[in-house]
DNA sequence: AACTAGGCT
DNA sequence: GTATAAGCCTAGTTG
C-alpha cells in the first residue's frame, strides 16, 4: 500500500489509499444491487424493429440468391468466399486471409464492395442479421415480470476491466442505421429519467499522467480537442487547419498509443499504405518523448518482473514476453503497454462507484425521510406519493449499468438534474490524475436520448 | 470445440 | 517465413 502511495506521488497523482484487492471487494456488493435493480426494457418497441428488420433481411436474401444464381448458407463464410472469389472471381489481392481462406469480414469486402453488387447486399444483411440474432430476438425473452433486464457482472479480466454477460449489457448498439433504436429500447421506470455519464478520454488522460508526457498534460489542461491537437502535431499544420480527415487519422493514432500500435495495425486501422502510418508514428514520438519512454519502461518492467501494474496494483503476468517467436513476444509487449492504462481507467471507473453509491445511498435516505413526513403530513396512502416510482422508496436514485467508462443511473425525474451533479461529482474527484478529468453527461427518457 | 464474424469501450 | 492495435460476449457454421 505505502508502495502505490510512493508512485502515485512521483506521478503527481492523489489516490485513496486503497489496494486493488479492496477495490474488488467493495465493488462487489454494488454490482449486485445493479444486477438486481435491473434495467427495464421496451420489449414491444425491439419486437416491432424485429419484424421491420426481419422483412428487409427477407427481401436482401432474396437479392443475394437472384445475384448468386442460387440459394446457399449466407452465414457461412466459407460458402461466400467460395461464390465471390471462385465464382463471381472478384478480386481477393489486398484481402485478409484467414485459416480456411480469404476473409469475408465487413472490413475486407468494403474494399472489394464497388466490384459487384452483392457485396453492398452482403454487408447490409450481415448488419441486420447481426442485429436481429444477437439482439431483438434474444432480449425480450430474458426480461423479468416488471420488463426488466438483469445482467451478470464479473470481475475475472486480464486488466481489471467488469464484464458483463447473460445479457451482456456493455455492448448495446448505438452506431450504425439502427443502433440508436435499440439503444432507445433501454427505458427509465415512468416517472423517472435515466442519466448517462461518460469519462471524457479517460485512457489517454490516465496515459499523459503515468507517461508524464508534457505535451499531452498541456494539451488537457488546456482544454483541447486531443484529436486534432495529435493532428495538428503529425501533420505539421495549425490546430484550426485540421481536416476533418486529418483529424480522423489522428484519432486513430492516438487509440493507438493505448493499443501499442504497430505501423501494420495503424495502416489497417486507416486502410493506408504502411510506410505511411509508420510516419505518422514517428512524428508522433517525436512530439510525445514522454509515452514513448513510457513504453520502453513497461516492457522493460515486463522482462525484469515478469508482470506489469496498474496504480492501484492490479498485475499482469506476462511468461511470454522474452519468447523467440517474435509474434508471440510482441504482442506480450502490447499487452504491457496497454494494461496498466486500460486496468488504471478501470480501477477509477470501480472507485467511482464505489463512492457514488455511498452517495446516492445516503441521499436516498434523506428522500425517505422527506417522503415519510409528507406522507405523515398529508393524509395520503403511501401508493400516491409515490405513484410512479416503481420502486423501493428507500432506493430512489440508483445505478443501474457500467459501460467501461460509463455509468447510467435511474433517478426521480424530478431529481435528475441535481442527481446528475452529484454524479458527476463523483467521477471527477474520485482520484486526482496530474491532468483534470472530464465527465459528459446526458439526461433522457431513454439511454439513446441520455447520451 | 474451433473458427469466423461482429456488437461495444 | 509469419504475424500484425487492447479488452470483452454472443451467434452461426463446421467438423
Amino acid at each position: 500500500m505505502n508502495d502505490l502511495l510512493e508512485k502515485a506521488n512521483k506521478l503527481g497523482i492523489k489516490i485513496p489509499a486503497i489496494t486493488a484487492e479492496e477495490i474488488n471487494e467493495q465493488i462487489k456488493p454494488v454490482l449486485k444491487k445493479m444486477e438486481e435493480a435491473g434495467v427495464m426494457l421496451d420489449c414491444e418497441a425491439l419486437n416491432s424493429l424485429d419484424v421491420k428488420l426481419s422483412d428487409k433481411l427477407k427481401v436482401i436474401e432474396a437479392e443475394i440468391y437472384e445475384k448468386a444464381g442460387r440459394e446457399l448458407n449466407i452465414g457461412s463464410p466459407i460458402q461466400m468466399a467460395d461464390l465471390l472469389f471462385n465464382e463471381l472471381k472478384l478480386p481477393s489481392e489486398g484481402l485478409r486471409r484467414t485459416k480456411s481462406g480469404v476473409s469475408t469480414a465487413a472490413q475486407e469486402l468494403k474494399k472489394i464492395e464497388d466490384c459487384h453488387p452483392i457485396i453492398p447486399l452482403m454487408l447490409e444483411q450481415r448488419e441486420l442479421s447481426k442485429l436481429i440474432s444477437t439482439y431483438l430476438k434474444p432480449l425480450p425473452l430474458l426480461v423479468d415480470e416488471n420488463s426488466r433486464l438483469h445482467t451478470t457482472y464479473g470481475l475475472e479480466t486480464s486488466t481489471g476491466r467488469l464484464t458483463s454477460s447473460e445479457p451482456n449489457l456493455q455492448n448495446i448498439p448505438i452506431r450504425g442505421t439502427f443502433g440508436g433504436e435499440i439503444r432507445a429500447a433501454f427505458v427509465a421506470t415512468e416517472g423517472m429519467k435515466l442519466i448517462a455519464a461518460d469519462y471524457s478520454q479517460i485512457e489517454l488522460r490516465v496515459v499523459a499522467c503515468m507517461a508524464k508526457d508534457t505535451a499531452m498534460i498541456e494539451a488537457f489542461e488546456q482544454g483541447e480537442d486531443i484529436h486534432s491537437r495529435t493532428a495538428a502535431e503529425i501533420f505539421n499544420v495549425k490546430q484550426k487547419d485540421v481536416t476533418p480527415d486529418q483529424r480522423r487519422k489522428a484519432k486513430a493514432v492516438n487509440f493507438g498509443i493505448v493499443y501499442g500500435q504497430t505501423p501494420y495495425g495503424l495502416s489497417q486501422a486507416l486502410n493506408i499504405p504502411v510506410d505511411e502510418a509508420a510516419k505518422y508514428i514517428k512524428t508522433y514520438f517525436e512530439v510525445h518523448k514522454g509515452i514513448k519512454n513510457y513504453i520502453n519502461e513497461m516492457i522493460e518492467k515486463a522482462h525484469s518482473d515478469g508482470y506489469v501494474e496498474t496504480i492501484f496494483g492490479t498485475r499482469r503476468y506476462l511468461p511470454n514476453i522474452a519468447s523467440h517467436i517474435r509474434y508471440i513476444s510482441e504482442a506480450e509487449e502490447r499487452m504491457a503497454i496497454n494494461m496498466p492504462v486500460q486496468g488504471t481507467a478501470a480501477e477509477i471507473l470501480k472507485l467511482a462507484m464505489i463512492k457514488l453509491d455511498r452517495e446516492l445511498s445516503s441521499l436516498n435516505t434523506k428522500y425517505e425521510a422527506r417522503n415519510t413526513k409528507q406522507i405523515q403530513n398529508s393524509n395520503l396512502k403511501n401508493s400516491e406519493i409515490v405513484s410512479g416510482f416503481d420502486i423501493r422508496v428507500s432506493d430512489l436514485a440508483h445505478m443501474l449499468l457500467t459501460v467501461h467508462d460509463e455509468i447510467v443511473v435511474e433517478v426521480p425525474s424530478s431529481e435528475a438534474k441535481q442527481v446528475a451533479q452529484i454524479v458527476k461529482d463523483a467521477m471527477e474527484g474520485v482520484v486526482k490524475l496530474c491532468v483534470p478529468i472530464e465527465v459528459s453527461l446526458g439526461i433522457g427518457d431513454n439511454w439513446a436520448e441520455a447520451k
